[in-house]
DNA sequence: TAGATAGAGTACGACTAGTACTCAATTGGA
DNA sequence: TCCAATTGAGTACTAGTCGTACTCTATCTA
């Protein structure tokens, strides 16, 4: 984006109506224009709230500038001064309610599990959600939102998800082998992917088969060693 | 709908004013509209063409009727008779191009699991992938097209997949309670995700581990019911 | 061969993206 | 305390797309 800038060519007086418009309406003092104004974080704060709003009502595809701008009872201009575009934008208001993912320590594996993976579910549902799936299309032209996305949605879920392993592990109910971020992204995954296919809200039972189909299979522990596989060359069999 | 009003510079000139140069170059026949006209089938080929071609290049985002009518050399009025909206035509150009999954049957589990997963990759590089992206801001408008996407990404893969499964199963190498389509969605589901937060084109080595760290140890027979089995159906072969 | 169908080109109204400019109200420094 | 700089609100403007409609004509069909 944002590239030909194009420099001004000499402009002369645009403005030329505004005149009578302002005049006849108010003789005297108070206008439109008379009231205190928001600044700063009060007025960030409106236009988040306004965006996310915007995005739960009718969802990015039909997200504008204008009508957030008309929904925060800002102007444009304050918000172009403030994000270059609707991406940004709407990047910035996810971030600023950011749910922080809780790492769950019950001492019970798979009600760990249900924790986090109903945290990934509901950070899913709501404006977020929405983002998610609107930012996506925006990646082709913006290969820096990937790298946004990737750590905002993606990767944020992994390090719970290990610590949640770990301790498994420790505990003797993991196998030390399934401690990967490949591993950890497996569950997410499928939360999320069930969100693209099927929407919000996220059903529960699907968060409980998440877990007892394929998480618990494939981090458990087996009686006989470590893992329950001897692939090809790996496997250093301690 | 307005997706509209991208910065684009790429001006095509469609409002040119023809008559002079129509009037001048010929004073009595052949016109503009002179040329042998395509229909059917044939117009239908070239405006999924240009539909592909403007997706792989520009993306969803970018791919406007008016582009892709300029670039089939037809007019809006036929893409807006065929098609309601540029979703649709995409889906259609998307499907008319759609590349089956073909369930390899080699009697090596890992083998078969890899061919299959490249296959998976595989159809997200290209427009096909870029349709995916950009459709999904579509689905909060059009619940009908969640269905589509559903049905055409998503789902495809499982049939194949739990038939590899099945196979295995049959041979002893893979536990039969493996047998569910959300196991069967795990491996695809993985790499659709890298594809989501990686972009194309899907490394081999992220497949491969896919693969040896995820499916193959989800689904792999274990010696007594629980218990990890010696041995993966694969590396033992000559 | 005549009528029906449909493609190409064009025009148009409605709408949004961004930019720019005016004017007023805060803010902060001297 | 006062004034200059900053910034919000409102507005206008250009460029570009959407979706529809209308004309003209090539092709198909009865």
């Amino acid at each position: 984006m944002r590239e030909t800038a194009r420099p001004a060519r000499p402009k002369l007086a645009v403005m030329a109506s505004s005149d009578a418009a302002t005049g006849d309406d108010a003789p005297g003092a108070d206008t439109y224009r008379n009231k205190p104004r928001r600044r700063g974080d009060e007025l960030n704060d409106a236009i988040y709230a306004a965006t996310l709003a915007e995005l739960t009502e009718s969802g990015y595809a039909d997200l504008t500038m204008e009508r957030v701008a008309a929904r925060a009872k800002a102007s444009k201009g304050s918000l172009y001064r403030r994000w270059p575009s609707r991406t940004e934008l709407v990047v910035d208001a996810i971030r600023s309610r950011q749910p922080e993912h809780v790492v769950p320590d019950s001492g019970d594996l798979r009600a760990d599990l249900l924790t986090l993976m109903g945290q990934v579910a509901a950070s899913l549902e709501g404006p977020r959600g929405e983002a998610v799936r609107g930012l996506a299309v925006e990646v082709t032209r913006n290969p820096e939102l990937l790298r946004t996305l990737r750590a905002e949605v993606m990767d944020s879920a992994v390090p719970p998800m290990l610590e949640v392993l770990r301790r498994g592990a420790v505990r003797g109910v993991v196998r030390p082998a399934s401690l990967t971020p490949l591993v950890a992204q497996v569950g997410p995954g499928l939360i999320r992917q069930h969100f693209m296919a099927y929407g919000a809200p996220i059903a529960t039972q699907f968060i409980a088969d998440v877990v007892d189909q394929v998480v618990l299979p494939l981090v458990i522990a087996h009686v006989d060693g470590d893992a329950p596989i001897a692939k090809a060359g790996s496997a250093a069999r301690p």
